[in-house]
DNA sequence: TCAAATCAGGACCAAAGTGGTCCCCTTTTT
DNA sequence: AAAAAGGGGACCACTTTGGTCCTGATTTGA
């Protein structure tokens, strides 16, 4: 079905809370886990998993210890729904073919459509890269 | 990953064989499953399984019996590789709330996201519309 | 200095999905 | 009637996913 993910699903709704919460607070402030789930109405495991992979993939900054949290590492504006992919489920990969790296396939040079399927895949890539969890969380969101 | 199911690779795969067997022969013969195995250096009761798919998708046309077969069901040209995934994976939703039908979100009035889910699924659809087999198959492809 | 709060990392397991093969039936030709 | 095809689905091993939990490391502050 071409689906993404739960988690990944999941990692969109708390951005979009997330994105939000910074517009609010000047200057902001750091979110726990728990208030993060209760904000997104997701199960508290659940979102910790979430948010320590946001962590890993550059989105989020934490700080451990009492009045620690979760916090974006970056502008709102900077952060891209095709980055929290990639964090949460890898980089987007059509087939084998359409990946970075080493190629598996064994006639990867005979092969035309390798170079199609990267073709395709840039194309979404960019799809996912010019949308924003700030445009996610408005109902028209200019898109 | 976000990655086609091999199913569906294959299922290109064996259509631009196809495709190209249609350019070759005029008027286009039927071609047999151990043939199309053959042709694409698939196992045949893989390739026997993803070509009924393509037949209950209307990609294909077939006939059974002695010198029966497959045969691509229209132009070359007017074939997608999004309807071959679609005959295949399934139609394309990023999420339950991108998919069509009744929504299962229980707030998806409420929920903003959902508009905005469908215009992303609604992209991704318009690009994997505008490409065809004929083009996987050779190297530029255009693309 | 110690207890509480909080994140980090990973183990773990049930449930679902995927990939691939095979079997039996129907249709068509000769 | 026999042989050559496709149609439909059952079946099962394997992998992936979804979700929870545990243990350890850090930080704060009384």
């Amino acid at each position: 079905m071409l689906r993404l993910n739960r988690q990944t699903d999941y990692g969109i709704m708390i951005l979009t809370c997330l994105v939000r919460e910074d517009d609010k607070a000047m200057p902001p402030r750091l979110l726990s886990a728990p208030e993060i789930a209760t904000a997104s109405g997701l199960a508290l495991p659940n979102v910790s998993k979430i948010l320590k992979a946001l962590v890993r993939g550059g989105i989020l900054q934490s700080r451990r210890g009492v009045q620690g949290g979760y916090q974006l590492s970056r502008l709102p504006a900077e952060i891209s729904i095709q980055q929290i992919i990639t964090a949460l489920d890898g980089p987007i990969s059509m087939t084998d073919c359409a990946g970075e790296g080493p190629e598996q396939c064994d006639v990867s040079s005979l092969c035309p459509m390798s170079a199609n399927w990267k073709y395709i895949n840039d194309k979404i890539v960019e799809t996912l890269e010019s949308i924003t969890p700030e445009q996610m969380a408005s109902p028209g969101g200019g898109l």
